[in-house]
DNA sequence: CTGTTAGCGCTTTCAG
DNA sequence: CTGAAAGCGCTAACAG
């Protein structure tokens, strides 16, 4: 077989197959490629026809090794089965598609060295930034990602200290709001339940505000749960009929999702325990299923599309990116419901 | 500033100041670093203890650039506001880690015209595969891939003509399935409901076999109609609203997915609807979360994930990737719940 | 507006 | 087991 033969399966066609028949030079192809530099219309005609008779994708690798601005950004997220990231992730993509960027993605599953290592993986690529989850990381990984220089955008999260950028909103506000909230309400023997998320630093942070002015305000926390597995509504449902048997005196169930929430609901209104007289019901994010529920629930609002367009913009607006770090605290707002 | 200054904010470190430190050759450093060849452990270490000081990152793409494997593998979904691709994504996300092959990602929010794009713009980062949702391209798209030599994978169907592989399952016997199931419950007058998916084929196959099969069986269907936005549950409760009102003898509504007949369900509980001995229901995909609802939903179990994995094995496993083109039906179950 | 030259950082091939 | 040379496909810089 000759040597010019496909390597690795692959077609190599490349710009100067391209400028042989299109009866130009390879750096004309180049700048008709990337839109860039004066080329007459004539020419441009003459070059894309070409490409596309002969089959020819512009190879951004090749230019991405010189070390010029390479189009990938690099995300990672703790999970893809919480609508909260998926979310984040759309406002990210929609708004890098705009500008021409991908996303090259890793999923930790909640685990704290995962990210490290998931980090060092992407940077493989030399992507142009990268977005995480939360502001808390080792020392070493602090200390590499500075090595490498690479733009940092850290989200969901203010309540800390970035690297250099993060866009979120206040778990700790978000937690002494809603402790105020079902006070206001009258209730005081109030049960916590948490998932894995509970790995989460944030549901921590919001846990501890939560606590501590549920307390100060003559209110105190029944039990503190954490459910099997992922947060789900049969999770929500399953751990409800377990706090409900246990507790006699329960006021309120305040759950760190939705989807927890929205199982305890379903089980009280299966169960026909008056809701919010018999138990009160609380949940995090606002997310939008709820709607269909023939009771509003009582949640805090999060921002979660929107932190992923600012994270995104924060990462690929070069004005932006050369200036000072910054915060952006995007808040939330709690949402009164039907069921505190 | 001297020139060997950063460019572009990036950290500019290669193998030769790695080298340099560790007092080997470049090339030595290469071997180590993508662990293949003979290096003595001793200097492996030395190696690595350079790398990590100086806060070396191996460059993937440089070595990407000579057209050999790159280990990026672009993937195409219709959206990720719907838990389906979302566990798609993760059956490919983790089965691809295994092999530190990551995604490189696009979301075409079911635009037919985007995909053909995202494709020709993924690309460019020369994946060594694309896994892409339905079998229906142009053929313009069609014959774009074959002369770029991608090896691709078709996910979500088997009903058609794949480019090489596919993996998924039968849309048409989904549909005759689930007709047959509510004429074999005494169902006749039957609504069908999708939403912005009608713009998926799959869903429209799934429609023309079921009404073929229901009017087969002596049933008809009532109407079809779509929802306004995407599938959630809010819209499921609005439609089975509005169909009610609107048709006096209904016997069933079959939902386009689980998520509109969930809210189907919540309206019917809200209401007071027995079911199904007024109005029967049924979803599709079989999702975790109805196993909070107090009634099981009868609806199709679909293997999502196992998509995700045997769609990224497909690509991951050089052995297969040579090999001839397969299209992999993995099937799926009609799950007989309380519903219908 | 178009072409020429000189690398980018890495991997392959071929020596030792 | 380690190293030197050649070149991957492309782009910035500079000519014309």
């Amino acid at each position: 077989m000759p040597k010019s033969a496909q390597k690795d399966s692959k077609n190599q066609t490349t710009m100067t197959d391209v400028a042989r028949h299109a009866g130009v030079s390879q750096m004309t192809v180049s700048r008709v490629m990337r839109g860039h530099g004066y080329v007459s219309d004539d020419i441009r005609q003459r070059v894309m026809n070409a490409a596309n008779t002969i089959g020819y994708v512009h190879n951004r690798l090749a230019g991405a090794v010189s070390g010029y601005d390479n189009a990938l950004v690099g995300v990672i997220l703790p999970t893809l089965q919480n609508r909260v990231f998926t979310e984040v992730m759309s406002g990210i993509n929609e708004t890098l598609e705009k500008v021409g960027i991908r996303p090259v993605f890793g999923v930790t599953e909640y685990l704290a060295d995962a990210e490290e290592k998931i980090a060092m993986d992407l940077l493989k690529w030399r992507p142009s930034g990268l977005i995480m989850t939360g502001l808390e990381h080792s020392d070493h990984f602090r200390s590499m990602i500075e090595k490498t220089g690479v733009r940092t955008v850290e989200i969901m999260d203010v309540d800390g200290e970035p690297v250099s950028d993060c866009v979120g909103f206040s778990h700790t506000a978000v937690g002494t709001q809603m402790a105020q909230h079902l006070l206001a309400r009258g209730h005081r023997a109030v049960a916590y339940v948490a998932s894995l998320d509970g790995r989460d630093l944030r549901a921590a942070k919001r846990f501890d505000a939560f606590v501590k002015t549920l307390a100060e305000g003559g209110g105190h926390l029944v039990e503190h749960c954490l459910t099997e597995g992922p947060s789900s509504m049969p999770a929500g449902q399953q751990v409800t009929r377990d706090l409900l048997a246990k507790h006699r005196h329960l006021d309120a169930i305040y759950f760190s999702n939705d989807d927890l929430a929205a199982g305890g609901m379903l089980h009280c209104l299966a169960e026909g325990i008056s809701v919010p007289h018999d138990l009160a019901l609380a949940g995090f994010n606002g997310l939008g299923f709820l709607d269909a529920f023939p009771m509003r629930l009582t949640t805090t609002q999060t921002p979660r599309f929107q932190i992923g367009v600012e994270a995104a913009k924060l990462i690929a607006n070069p004005a932006i990116a050369h200036s000072e770090p910054r915060a952006v605290d995007l808040g939330c707002v709690l949402v009164e419901g039907e069921t505190t």
